[in-house]
DNA sequence: GTGAAAGCGCTAACAC
DNA sequence: GTGTTAGCGCTTTCAC
């Protein structure tokens, strides 16, 4: 076999791959794609010419002419570095890689700049990507709905807008992990439980604290011990300072999010109380802060990066026109119990 | 003027903004390309039809008749997993996405998956993209290098094999951050120097090594003190125990990382002595192990944001034929000093 | 300055 | 099964 791979200065087109090996255009595209309408003989001949020739297929003009691009976008709209510090994202991102990599799809990754939306909206009707991925916090990003009619996109969190009804998202239960969290600290015996909440305009700290709400008045508890955050450790500190200094008891505190919760971690300690001798604690994530927190969190896992996975399952069945994919997917949510909750003393 | 811009099912063409303006495709596909030779008052009738019409060019079709894709790849031959926790890699892809915001072009992140290195290979070779950024640990995968005949490349890190010598790469002198380093110690008064090497089949290792080296042969001090390491943390402790167990007196240690650096630290402490009142240590990188390290760490600065950044200027300049480009850039190194370092006593 | 026409490299009917 | 013939939507000579 004549293996001579010398780099030429062109590519060799498949018009090349054609003529080598004595054949049409037409039937060489069809190797290329696998059609099984192709005689055995025929396809090892191409083949033979494609390796001899080292032709690969230009992707561009093949997009073109089959108006598909095997790639696909992930929009954060979230500068770079907060994109790739928040652990969050950079789980989503994972996850989506890692249900790509079985796939011959690829993976354009658009962050925010300045004004970056226009040139990302413009991207997105520029028919560069088969569809796309949004990642974000900011409930407002939902903007991208209305390009949904145009490309095929997936949302990473429950939209809060009404318009967006129809888009397609990925979502945790929050209200629900809320509830798996309080309901461990009513187990555990605890009966003054405050909680420390997220931002309610945004979807999960809506939910976690209407999930608190709701295990606490199921259980019969006083459910006034609330206090607010937006989600730093330095907020979860504030707000568990808040609360003690309302010098009623609190024997637990369930936390919108670990990073607040290993906030509260200090003010607790600052307070003279141990974790969870004098406190029980349970925060909600279960991201780097959790685990290697001390004590180690007891915490809700919401596993972004299955997120991801699922995310980029369900909008490649949606490019392929699947017509029965359901509106909300809803992810598992689990109770990861270490060591900052205890039972009552 | 029958301005009935009913959200139809395929998107405008260029075409359609031709004849809705009233003059040739040519005409239209000028005016998007801002070219100068059109009259102002076409340009206006264009820009009309266009923003009339929700025109956004086809990215696909422009790239196959003009044969550029506006898009460069990164391509980082590790895990998402590593990709994302490794401050080297993340902070590189920063300074990428950073230079391209100020430009058309987008960016596509590959990461390795199980054999995906012939996947990213035709992925090169099928005209996705401009040019490519290879940003990897691995000197191995410098074997891409044969591709950058086919489309731009460059590096991130000097590569090692001598058949990739007119590759671009941008790098840092690893030679002199250690220099620097080690003088920075030699100044304080150390004289029993030791260094905490990487691996010397790592360019970075091999250099710092030499740089280490070279610092205390100009100061005419004994260079015997040598442990090396793979540098994770684990690694760093285990070179300095095995240093300390020599029984030589050592008032100083560089290590070739931050990482090992700070697993050096237990190990010193475990002897029973106290940075840096017994031992000054000096690590390499700056990430964030060395500014979150107790006491603070006092290393060399390799701002890889910068780097990224770099890399992307110097691969558009390549790609717009730029013939001056160097196929070497050195980016400048930074002593931070901070209390992990003092006077001997 | 503007238009006509010829592709860019491939896929996709439609014949044979 | 395989070849023929049109395009995909745009850029780009080349005339005018």
């Amino acid at each position: 076999m004549t293996d001579r791979t010398i780099a030429k200065p062109s590519a060799p087109t498949l018009e090349a791959v054609a003529a080598h090996a004595g054949v049409s255009r037409a039937t060489v595209s069809r190797v290329v794609n696998n059609s099984p309408k192709v005689t055995d003989e025929v396809v090892a001949i191409v083949n033979a010419a494609i390796d001899e020739l080292g032709y690969v297929p230009n992707r561009v003009a093949r997009s073109l002419a089959s108006r598909k691009t095997q790639a696909i976008a992930v929009i954060v709209p979230e500068t770079a570095s907060k994109v790739f510090d928040d652990p969050f994202f950079s789980s989503i991102v994972q996850g989506v890689a890692l249900h790509l990599a079985g796939t011959e799809y690829t993976l354009s990754l658009l962050m925010e700049t300045e004004n970056s939306s226009a040139k990302t909206r413009r991207y997105l009707r520029g028919g560069n990507v088969d569809g796309a991925l949004i990642v974000s916090h900011h409930v407002s990003d939902h903007s991208y709905t209305q390009l949904g009619a145009t490309v095929p996109m997936v949302f990473a969190g429950r939209p809060l807008i009404p318009e967006a009804v129809a888009s397609y998202y990925v979502d945790v239960d929050n209200v629900e992990g809320a509830r798996m969290a309080t309901n461990h600290l009513i187990e555990l015996g605890h009966t003054r439980i405050a909680t420390i909440a997220g931002r309610t305009d945004m979807p999960g700290g809506h939910d976690r604290l209407a999930g608190w709400r709701a295990a606490m008045a199921a259980a019969g508890l006083d459910d006034s011990l609330v206090a607010h955050g937006d989600f730093s450790p330095a907020d979860g500190a504030a707000a568990m300072r808040a609360l003690l200094e309302r010098g009623e008891p609190i024997d637990a505190v369930f936390s919108a999010n670990d990073q607040m919760a290993v906030g509260a971690y200090s003010a607790v300690r600052s307070a003279g109380l141990r974790i969870p001798d004098d406190i029980s604690i349970v925060g909600f994530d279960n991201d780097r802060y959790a685990a290697t927190a001390s004590p180690p969190l007891t915490t809700v896992d919401q596993s972004p990066e299955q997120m991801g996975e699922a995310m980029a399952g369900i909008l490649l069945r949606l490019i392929d026109g699947d017509e029965t994919v359901p509106n909300a997917t809803m992810m598992p949510l689990e109770l990861v119990v270490r060591e900052s909750t205890a039972p009552r003393r």
